[in-house]
DNA sequence: AATTTATCGATTATAACATATCGAATGGAT
DNA sequence: ATCCATTCGATATGTTATAATCGATAAATT
């Protein structure tokens, strides 16, 4: 089972099975059915059950996924098991926003710092340090950084991408409504809110429609 | 042209030809071809062409598109022309950071009030009311609002896209990290955080091993 | 012990999507 | 005025994701 090749669609669907199943009540039974799971999140079965498989070998006829083992599996793949330290450039509302959310040690990400072109404080109100911009390049290098979090306003997104890169990051994980040029090799995964916000937009928009066509 | 099928894999593409075009510089020509924008955003060609040609007719050979005229049908056609009223659930970090971004009303929406189980003040730092979430469904119904924002705690979301849904609301926008169950006709977009993760994260074991293995 | 039932896992089929290729049209150059 | 380069648009191919079908297995029941 381990890795070779993962879609990166079943990739988006796992921390929704990983999400629901660590919300099952104490008193649930032990194991769970991969239709079961599939009932809860609306999904078809077989979908699940493919995507189970590509995690773990677990599932007995029957019983179906001792559910314990299923987390571990799944959190094991996702790499939540061991921690990765990144790094967050815009101490913004938003970057305040993402600084202040306990829940990213759940998922095994570990921001060490932020970084601003006009760093308001030292340090923000969970006791990470803020430190200026210019220190950034370096910082990666002696902390071997390997992921960075970018809330910077858009024009100057690309800039910040360039000096992470040249401070050795490999994943960005990009807040910034814009498109990032990166070589080979560098992950850009977009938090692009305009995105969702398109999608919602379209369907509203024939849901209206939908809506005066009935009345008539 | 207008509308009739339209894939979601082109709607997600359509914001990013937006801003790139919105960002270029006054003194530009006022015409791109499709080629040219595809090589600025690294993708193919072809598939450009595809979708401006799902939302425009105005291409013409050796010019490319009129750049103005462009931007004006991607707007309409995303319906960033005509607003749209929302309302915000849970006026914590992450929604304060919501609420304080201004950039919404580019994309035609416009968030009308937040709510919260415990409203700390009665209005944001935007001067936009805070109001207790008894009052939800009744300020949904005289509003006629059809968009909700759920930045809530996981186990609140679905009760909070309940009373929603109650109220007469037709899309949401879930920031929390957590599956919501609603009946056919309402569209939930998730903007999972947990799912950018483990893109990210994935994609960091897989560098991480490359490189051990290179290294032998 | 045999049968039934529920579930997993593999195989196959369908559909969506992205990519490549080709012809047509147009504006600029010669 | 003719030719050429560029770009649009349409068609065709390959790839990938999704859905449906089938057999196998293990527990519960009779």
């Amino acid at each position: 089972m381990e890795s070779k090749k993962i879609s990166k669609s079943v990739l988006k669907r796992l921390p929704g099975y990983l999400a629901y199943l660590k919300t099952m009540p104490e008193g649930s039974a032990p194991h769970i059915s991969a239709t079961a799971l599939a009932n809860a999140l609306g999904m078809g079965e077989v979908q699940v059950r493919k995507d189970l498989a590509m995690v773990s070998d677990g599932g007995r006829p029957k019983i179906g996924y001792q559910r314990e083992a299923l987390i571990d599996d799944i959190e094991q793949f996702l790499g939540y098991d061991n921690t990765t330290d990144a790094i967050l450039i815009g101490a913004g509302k938003l970057g305040q926003a993402l600084m202040a959310y306990s829940g990213f040690d759940e998922y095994g990400l570990n921001i060490l710092a932020a970084f601003d072109a006009n760093p308001k404080m030292s340090r923000t109100e969970e006791g990470k340090p803020v430190y200026n911009v210019s220190k950034l390049e370096q910082f990666c290098r002696t902390h071997k950084v390997l992921m960075g979090i970018i809330t910077v306003p858009a024009e100057h997104a690309q800039s910040v991408a360039d000096q992470l890169i040249a401070g050795g990051i490999k994943a960005i994980w990009n807040f910034a409504p814009t498109h990032l040029d990166v070589p080979p090799g560098i992950l850009v995964q977009n938090e692009n809110m305009a995105t969702s916000l398109a999608v919602l937009s379209v369907h509203l928009k024939a849901q209206i429609k939908e809506e005066k066509e009935t009345k008539k």
